[in-house]
Parts: C-alpha cells; sequence; structure tokens
DNA sequence: GCGCGCACTTGATTTCAATCAAAGTCCTCC
DNA sequence: GGAGGACTTTGATTGAAATCAAGTGCGCGC
C-alpha cells in the first residue's frame, strides 16, 4: 500500500491502482469498493458502448487498451481519447455514454455498479476532487491533442504519438534498456490515423519515413525502438522542456 | 434567485449567475463568496495570463470574450479554448496557468483569492461537485472541437463555429428576430483561424463563399445575420438533430 | 480632409496530405 | 504447406488549404 501520496489506491485483486480514489480515506472506499465492483473482458475489437448508450457502470481499465471516438454523419471519425490500463472510464451523474468506446485489444475492467458508486462519491467528498482533478487532467490533455490536430505536420503528429506512446510505456513498464526504448505499438496504422487526423497511407508513409531516417526502428509493423528519444522529441515541434521519461 | 435547479447562483453584484456555485447550499457560499471576490478588468488585447504564470485565483466570466491558447516552438498557436461570460476559469488545486489567456474584447472578471476558494472547496463537498460537471462539459466541448480539427473541412469549420456562436448568442441575448438570427462576431479572422486551425486567409475564403451562397448575410466585417439556421447546420457535418437554439 | 494603420479580401502559386490504385507481408486456418 | 484475408507499404495523381503577394475599405488621429 504504497504511493499513497499519489492518491492511487490499490484494489485487492486488481493488478494496478485506482485513481479515482481517494488516499486519504481509503479504508473505508476500499471495503464499499469492493462490495460494488466486478470485472468485464471485451475481446478486441468488441464496442463498449455506442454513443448515447446507457451505462450502469464506471470502471477502472485493469489491462488493454480502448479507445474513445466520435463520428461525422458521413463516417469521417475522430478519435478523441485513448484508454489505458489505470484510466478511469465513465461519467458519475450521466447516464448515457457521450463517445464510442471500442477494445482495441482484449480488455479488462474493473466495474463499479453505477448507483452505490455515485453514492459513495455523495458521502465521500474526497472522491469528487479526486475525478475533479482526473478530469482537468484528462482536459489538458485534449487541448494539448488540439494543438497538434490544428497546427502539427503528419510528421510531427506521429512523432507526437509515438513519443507519447513509448514515455507512457517507460513508465508502466520500465522496459527502458541503455538509452533506447522499446515498446509495441498497441494501434494499428488505421487506428492511428483516426487518432491523429490523418489518413492510413500517410501514417505508414511517415512512419517509413522516420524509419528510414534512423529517428525509430522498426521490427516487424508494430514492435518500435527508439534509439535516442530526444531526437524524436525534435520530431514533434514541442518544447522539448518535457525532458526523458522516467 | 430562481433557476436554482441550474445549479447557478446569482451574485449579489454581478449581472451573470456563477455557475461554479452549488445551489443547494447557496447562502454559507454566498456569504462566503462575497468576502472573498473582487472584479478586475482587462482591456482587449490584454494577455490575463501566460502559460506557467502563477495564479492566485479563480475566477467567472462578467463580460466580454478571452481565450485559451497554446503555441509551438516554432511560433503556429492553436486556441484550445473560449471563455465567455458565465464561463468559469482557473484551476482550483493548481497555481500555475497551463495556457495562454488573452482579453479579445474588453474583459469584467469576478474573482475569487485562490486559497479562500479551495478552502470553501474543501469544507463545501458540493462545489467539488460542481466544478467536476462544468468540466466534463468542457472536456466534451474539447472532444467535439477534437473533431472539428481532425475531420472537418475549412468550410465546414467556419459553419461550425458560427452555428456555436450563433447558438450561445441567442441563448444570452434573445436576440432571435422571426426565423434568422443575428450576432456580432467577437473574433478577428486570425483568431478565428486560430481556432479552426486554418489561416486567416482560408478563413475569409470561406465566410465570402457562404455569403456568396446566401447561408449567411454580413453587414461590415462582423455583423452576422443568418436567415435559416438549419441551412448552417447542414453545411457543419454533424448530425443535425441538435436543432434549433433557443 | 488626409494619411496612416489595421483588419480584411482577393488572386496566383505552391505544397502537403488525400485519394486512387496496386502490390507486398504476415498470420491463421485448413 | 498453401490459400485467404487483414494489415501494411508504395506509387501516381489530385485536390484543399497554405503561402506569397497585392490590393481594398474603414476608422482614427492629426
Amino acid at each position: 500500500m504504497q504511493d499513497m501520496e499519489l492518491g492511487h489506491v490499490e484494489c485487492a485483486d486488481c493488478p494496478i491502482r485506482h485513481r479515482a480514489v481517494c488516499s486519504r480515506c481509503e479504508t473505508d472506499e476500499l471495503v464499499l469498493l469492493e462490495e460494488i465492483k466486478y470485472y468485464r473482458t471485451f475481446e478486441a475489437g468488441q464496442t463498449i458502448a455506442w454513443t448515447g448508450d446507457k451505462l450502469d457502470f464506471v470502471a477502472t481499465v485493469v489491462s488493454g487498451i480502448a479507445t474513445l471516438s466520435q463520428t461525422l454523419e458521413d463516417g469521417r471519425t475522430q478519435m478523441v481519447g485513448l484508454l489505458l490500463p489505470s484510466d478511469f472510464m465513465g461519467r458519475p451523474g450521466r447516464e448515457m455514454a457521450t463517445y464510442d468506446v471500442t477494445a482495441t485489444t482484449e480488455v479488462v475492467m474493473c466495474c463499479f455498479r453505477r448507483r452505490p458508486f455515485e453514492e459513495l462519491m455523495r458521502t465521500t467528498p474526497h472522491i469528487a476532487q479526486r475525478l475533479l482533478e482526473m478530469t482537468l487532467d484528462e482536459l489538458d490533455a485534449a487541448r494539448e491533442w488540439m494543438l497538434l490536430l490544428g497546427r502539427k505536420t503528419a510528421r510531427e503528429k506521429i512523432a507526437s504519438l509515438l513519443a507519447i506512446i513509448a514515455r507512457r510505456d517507460a513508465s508502466l513498464n520500465l522496459s527502458k534498456v541503455g538509452g533506447s526504448l522499446e515498446f509495441d505499438l498497441p494501434l494499428t496504422r488505421e487506428a492511428m490515423a483516426d487518432y491523429l487526423g490523418l489518413t492510413l497511407e500517410t501514417v505508414s508513409r511517415q512512419v517509413s519515413a522516420l524509419k528510414r531516417e534512423g529517428v525509430i526502428e522498426l521490427a516487424g509493423k508494430r514492435h518500435i525502438s527508439v534509439p535516442d528519444f530526444d531526437r524524436l522529441m525534435l520530431e514533434t515541434g514541442d518544447d522539448c522542456d518535457g525532458g526523458m521519461p522516467v
């Protein structure tokens, strides 16, 4: 039960910590959460919720990757969020899903029934504050993505996505080897395109270009290694003050 | 003191209601808020905060329009949010501004000193819940904007922006005349471009095109009237189920 | 009134990414 | 092992918006 300062709580059975829950009042909450929680598994490609569906639970991603996306009338789609392990899904106080939620890999979720969870929120003030913090983080991420979608070139978009996944992966898996980072892309070229506001052909071309120029190395289609993270960051167009991950 | 169900609270002096505050416990809060509030006026074009600045207040926009924007190293900028009257600005629990905040018109803000406001949040649980709701709304708006930035054409972007401003303006000012809506654009062509991820020339061209085709009418550069809102909505690419404003 | 500056418009050209089209690679299931 | 299909790459061409470059119109101060 370490890392309590971070506001995480380790669940009895889940391998990940639930960020939605406040550390200051953890004991009572854990007891309550244990009572209302259950697990669900979604297979790769399965739709977890369509926009407008009634969702009777909120959940934390335990493993796997899910995406949030929106679609225009004529079928153009834009991914608006990515759910990685430890991310929270669902809106206390909102019954309807606001986006299409899809499992891109097999996804295991630790679900909490909506009503009791909302009750818990009402009686445990810190939970709302914790959710507020998390939502503010999501909002920051969404706005950073707006900058990417509105102003970055295709190459910068790809580099940014790779940098984000690399950083996230490094902090979760500690897979850093020497100065290089390795990870498996959890997304198809099409999903990357939907996330970046590009076509899959453009994604493929830019990935090839980054490979050709030695910014990244590819083993197979999906396994990527980044020999020099700073070099990759240079391609993102961002301020590079963020520094190395981990 | 009507509209209490909406979670608004009417402030003694402000012409607008503060959405940040919960209606259920309004009396105590109002007393406290009165004690820690003060007004600030920013002139058109003035920067309210730069990214990274320490902000010792949170605030509600009373009048005028402010923008939130982010910038890449080489100066490309993307607006990531628009603050209209009654919108809330600032992050409880976060000292630093995450974006550049700029007044595009003269802006009057009703400010609350940070420390007492955060204290109020701690002692009044409903405030965190109210802020959570508002932040979720902002997140939805940001994600809708991601769809616009990533997948819409220039024409659709312009139509979407005009529809949003028209709808918002109609609900605030009840300026609907017959079947048509009229409003003044609060943004320059350049600001519109920054919001939509376009250049100002493209904005100008597309506005001209919509005018030429009778979708909108222009009086001067900034005064717009929309003879048929549904016609405008057709140009946005969205589902048109949202219907007429007001 | 006149000139100045700013916001905006319009035109010509270029460019980056989309689109259209055809292979190539890898994996699974017979 | 080989056929089929999903995913990916690459090439040729098109097209939408950016860029470069003049202009216009309007308000304001002198």
